[in-house]
DNA sequence: AATATATTTATACAGGTATTGAAATAAATT
DNA sequence: AATTTATTTCAATACCTGTATAAATATATT
């Protein structure tokens, strides 16, 4: 690894930081001191707390979702001139979520924590994830209608929004299930747990969008 | 609705803030200012912000957990002698939330999205949940033992996970899948949106939990 | 009515906060 | 080598923070 900037040594403090305690817990100085880093450089490479944040959601949003849409493109092309199976599509949307949480080192890791709670907050949160996901989610949405014909719109919504909570709780990496199942469960083995989620939600699809 | 008491006001106004903001993105001021009350009274009534926290967690987590414990007992007691359906302890375990998101209030509608945060930080709340959860889920887990015999434990610990994901999402009401669906689906229809969850589970458990 | 207790407000302190602008240093360009 | 430009540090400002203590008021008890 080559020797990172000071501006990717505040935006890997600012993520573990942002990932620990919400976007409103922490203090420039917070990631100042984390990072090694005088104050003043923080505001003079990201500008604004909020602009750090903004900055730290987008550092691995477009990796993510070109790879999602990617999965999603390559999904219908093996099929054609067929339909994608619902499992191909499933996959495609949470693979590469898979990928970056094995294979990208700690900081997904803390990505992925930080997306969950953006998704499950009320006030800021919800409008975010309008803004930064809904050009990847929509195309999804749209094979999702042709795989599903008979499906109301609206549950497929519905479904779609199950999806994203158990999802997003799953790579957040929080470590209640293994704590609750004593450890038998091992929720940090992320491939063992994708393996689990696509029949998961697959079978919640189809239970309410077909007829 | 008789005068609420001081101590009262600061919860409310503490309940607000904290499912807003996050446990770390209020300060004693802030809740102060809110509930109209001086600062030091939140000090003198609740103690420190970690216990303030604690204290609005603990306002409405025993009538919360009481009443889904009340439903699995008459669950499997409408039953007896065999098991109660899937359906009937999937719908125990989220009926009492949306009762009170649906008829308690506003107060109701904050401590969800307050669980929802709760759940999907990877930091504190992971282990805030086995404190504050584990002794409710256990006995659920053990009837889902009961009810899908063939399932391994694992998957079994893997389905609640995604379960518990849907869940607090769901009842957080963040508005995203509205703004998604351009107003299409009204997430804060709670009845509507419970009565997809449960099958949507449901059919996730079988698919994981039987031969 | 007098006294004790509970509640509420006022004040003070030491330290943390974001933000700014100027100064110092390093890197790049000419 | 001189001079822009980019990066980093320092210092100062005015404000917010938790906490503690004393004072004032209300309520309850005797």
């Amino acid at each position: 690894m080559v020797d990172k900037t000071k501006k990717e040594l505040i935006l890997d403090a600012a993520e573990k930081a942002f990932s620990e305690r919400g976007p409103f817990g922490v203090s420039l100085r917070d990631i100042a001191r984390e990072s090694g880093v005088d104050v003043s450089l923080v505001t003079y490479h990201l500008g604004k707390r909020e602009d750090v944040y903004h900055a730290v959601i987008m550092r691995r949003l477009d990796v993510l979702n070109a790879e999602r849409r990617q999965y999603l493109d390559e999904a219908i092309r093996r099929a054609a001139p067929d339909l994608p199976s619902l499992e191909d599509i499933i996959d495609a949307f949470s693979h590469a979520m898979l990928n970056r949480v094995e294979k990208g080192g700690e900081g997904w890791g803390r990505y992925m924590a930080l997306i969950a709670q953006m998704n499950n907050n009320p006030e800021w949160g919800g409008k975010m994830m309008n803004q930064y996901f809904d050009t990847l989610v929509k195309p999804f949405i749209d094979v999702f209608k042709q795989i599903l014909p008979d499906a109301d719109e609206t549950d497929l919504y519905a479904c779609y929004h199950f999806f994203s909570g158990a999802l997003t709780l799953t790579f957040a990496n929080t470590g209640r299930i293994d704590r609750l199942s004593n450890g038998l469960l091992k929720s940090a083995d992320f491939d063992a747990m994708h393996e689990r989620l696509v029949p998961f939600i697959c079978a919640g699809f189809r239970a309410l969008c077909t007829k």
